[in-house]
DNA sequence: GTTGAATTAGACCGATCGGTCTAGAGCGAA
DNA sequence: TTCGCTCTAGACCGATCGGTCTAATTCAAC
């Protein structure tokens, strides 16, 4: 539902970051609230990793926390692309379409040297402190797993699931499930808790 | 196995936190690092929640990090004491003790005010940065998931669950899928997340 | 009471923090 | 060419950071 990109120019209000310099600061912000999440993370540094005047920064940000919240919006881009793609695939069963996402998101966290998720680390980092990104992460999972229920509500009404199953609360189950291993993959520097949280989710899933 | 009191003096080497001014400032440090994560917490803060002059502090720690580490040591005490107490209990089956556990930490969340786990909040924010802390909280969740295999592996052998179960990854997977949980219901503030978790890999664990 | 170590007390340090401000460069429209 | 707006450039700000240092105090052992 989201509007695509109408016509070539079209100067539209808030549209991607067209701007190159704005690209740069989201794209290096991502990768570096990654790794060193929001608090250890300076301004400045951002800067110096871009070279990029500091006049720029609060030129297109109008805060710390503004950028912050602009790189979760850019994460979350990619994240629901990635929905996008996994989750309409008509041709695989809805159970496949869900673990067939996770695996790829697997795959992301491996090429970026299992720092885990995004939400994950600044919710936990920031949660407690700041009302703004506890409810915004809250949101971002939240959709996501609204996404998964709809699939879940698939499987159940083809019988892949038991009849009596909450489809809404499954995902949120797996959402969550999905982000404790998460951390562990990161702490751990390896996929294993990913894959044997994923195969213990979907054989108990399919089975009870 | 650890030294309890031998006799009352007993100048020991690095006994518990036997010294006032270090106790309260561990018990300060727990709470506020509980809730603001470790980059945004500030020495200074701690000193004047205790009324602390920096002197003392750093008599009793070598650095910020020392005493967040040291903050970490003592809330595993509390884990492992609550672990002695649970998973040892004769009188039930071994999954219950489990899931006695859990419910137990989970009374100790609500009290708090739904903060999540000290181990997911600073896993999350500083094993990207920290190779000392990323390390040091892997360690405390593998020690927690070996204690759990013994009774996952007692629950095997009762015919509780499948004989072919692997009690140490059902015990890995138990653990960060708590942990996920713990975020997101540091997220929401309030423990849905946590029952709907403990309920799933329960029915899951023993049905399949 | 004297001594010496443990602890308290807080001024002080350079570095870095997030953020502001002014100046000018770049550029498209008139 | 000139106007006007966007964006770059970086000096500068007060506040706070983690940590050091010296002096005063406390307290137990003798």
């Amino acid at each position: 539902m989201r509007n695509e990109a109408v016509s070539p120019p079209a100067p539209s209000s808030n549209p991607q970051p067209t701007h190159a310099t704005k690209k740069r600061l989201l794209e290096a912000g991502l990768a570096m609230l990654l790794q060193q999440g929001y608090n250890d993370l300076g301004v400045q540094a951002v800067l110096d990793a871009t070279s990029t005047p500091k006049g720029s920064f609060y030129h297109h940000f109008e805060s710390k926390e503004d950028f912050a919240l602009q790189v979760i919006d850019e994460y979350m881009k990619g994240v629901h692309a990635g929905l996008d793609a996994c989750l309409g695939d008509e041709a695989r069963p809805p159970l496949d379409r869900i673990r067939r996402f996770f695996e790829m998101t697997q795959q992301h966290y491996r090429s970026e040297g299992y720092m885990g998720c995004l939400l994950g680390g600044l919710g936990q980092e920031l949660s407690g402190v700041s009302d703004v990104f506890r409810r915004r992460i809250e949101k971002c999972f939240s959709r996501i797993a609204e996404r998964m229920a709809v699939c879940l509500e698939e499987a159940r009404r083809r019988g892949d699931i038991p009849a009596e199953s909450d489809p809404r609360q499954m995902a949120d189950v797996l959402v969550d499930c999905w982000e404790g291993a998460a951390l562990r993959s990161r702490l751990r520097r390896n996929p294993a808790p990913l894959t044997a949280m994923l195969d213990f989710y979907f054989r108990s899933a399919a089975a009870r």
